[in-house]
DNA sequence: CGATTTATGAAAATTATTTACAAAATTAAT
DNA sequence: ATTAATTTTGTAAATAATTTTCATAAATCG
């Protein structure tokens, strides 16, 4: 996790009042920070050095020390400038280097919103599963498509179903061995929630893959994976989320092929087979 | 602000003894440095806190605190290492690192192969379609259904069918003013190149998305848009290709949007609508 | 509206950093 | 080789910064 300055914005909606003082100032001058003793801050903040404090762990940091290493290494690193988004006089080729930078930059900041030890557990129960549910609607549909199409190559028994009714048949059935993995980009979607509130029910565990923040999925979920928020790029839904969302699905299946190497191994090569028989 | 370190290793030689002890022990271990207090750093260097300080002071710093910060701040340069592959000592740590690296390579390269007036000419093709039907087949299939999500929003009626069937039907039925796009990673997908063949026999356009090279589909199509064929990491299937493939279709999508601006803002406007009534 | 939870800051406790100073080591001069 | 001067160093005290505790205030919930 690196870009710590990025991570302040992502996380801004779910700070309380007090961080959000802190949060905004950091963001307005970070580069005083690092110059800064946290009683400085605090007052500067018009909050106090607790509050700084809780701040940083709130930050998943181990204090202000921590902080200000985080903030000066955030700064030395620069921006493409993908500020100005897409508009009607970029050419082609500016469209393309816009698109790419932006889609690059998605999956570079999956990285820094990951929470690696709520991915390890993510990897323990889809490792363990018998078998995998997954479920999302329109564009997040794609995504839990591309979910079951891997982890069926290494042999775990997996659904993803559009309908939302089949889904939920589905996860009625589910037990205490199985996991739900619920995909929404908002978190909100009433279907996905449902679902993993159903599979809840029967014992599953269930997994979240959302937008940095609180949100329904988020509640129910035992386990929840992010991706980062950033859709500043023209006027459309989440695009480079998608991609995000995708990434995040290669590191879980990738992750837990890898725990089950040796097992895995072998399915890898039998569906390696099956595939050059009619190639994609 | 000069790099710290660099710095460091030039003035090594006009350091006191101690003052040698640290330098190297920081040149040894810069990473280490920014999680340790003065008095660990001066126990692993066999010194003392004091010389620590005055080490600080002869590099020009204000103090202990400093000397970490700019640290931090000279580690902040990055390093990418697709050389090895995963293997199954890596932690999920290295994973996460590996994969985002990998994808986000696959996504640059897209934009090395890319041959800026065949994707103006797809651009123009589409964006004059009076309807468009995506094809692919397995993990194509995915990018073929994420292009039809995305193409539906601004208002052009398009198909993707998951039967090849349906496919087929579907590509007799077009005309001149219609475009096929057939997505195969290979090439050689022969259900995606009868549905071209189809298209072509109707007059509509036909566009490929391939990675680079002869194959079937691009022999049959009018237009073809490449994506990198680096497929090193892992064994597996074509992961990185997939995510190139959908930022291939972002950068379609997108340029038909910008090129069709008045119209589809508008579009784009009720389907945020729609869809905020049920997020995804 | 009362009960419970959550958020906050003052102050205490802890920990880290810096400084002062004396001892040790080094150097230079006889 | 010995001594004085100088430089370097570490200990311990002083200072400063950070973290924790806890009581209270604010917000939220039933």
């Amino acid at each position: 996790m690196r870009n710590i300055l990025f991570n302040i914005v992502e996380l801004k909606d779910s700070f309380r009042p007090s961080e959000k003082k802190i949060a905004q100032y950091i963001l307005d001058n970070p580069e005083q920070i690092v110059d800064m003793t946290i009683t400085e801050l605090a007052s500067a903040c018009n909050t106090s050095e607790a509050s700084i404090v809780r701040f940083c762990k709130t930050l998943n940091l181990k204090g202000f020390q921590d902080l200000k290493v985080k903030i000066a290494a955030s700064l030395a690193v620069k921006h493409s400038s993908l500020d100005g988004g897409i508009d009607r006089e970029d050419s082609i080729a500016d469209i393309v280097q816009k698109i790419v930078d932006f889609n690059k930059e998605a999956i570079e900041q999956t990285s820094h919103v990951t929470d690696l030890e709520e991915l390890e557990r993510a990897v323990d129960v889809l490792s363990n599963a018998k078998r995998i549910d997954f479920c999302g609607m329109g564009a997040s549909g794609i995504v839990a498509y591309d979910a079951m199409t891997k982890f069926m190559r290494i042999n775990i028994p997996c659904n993803y179903y559009q309908d939302n009714h089949l889904q939920l048949t589905s996860a009625a059935n589910l037990s205490e061995d199985d996991v739900a993995v619920g995909i929404s980009y908002s978190g909100t979607t009433s279907e996905v929630v449902d679902v993993l509130k159903a599979a809840k029910e029967r014992s599953a565990s269930t997994i979240s893959i959302t937008k940095v923040g609180k949100s329904p999925l988020v509640e129910v979920a035992d386990i929840n994976l992010f991706v980062s928020s950033q859709e500043a790029i023209f006027r459309m839904g989440a695009m480079a989320s998608r991609i995000a969302q995708l990434n995040l699905i290669d590191i879980l299946f990738v992750s837990v092929a890898i725990k089950k190497y040796d097992e895995v191994f072998e399915y890898l090569e039998n569906t390696s087979g099956a595939t050059s028989i009619r190639k994609i």
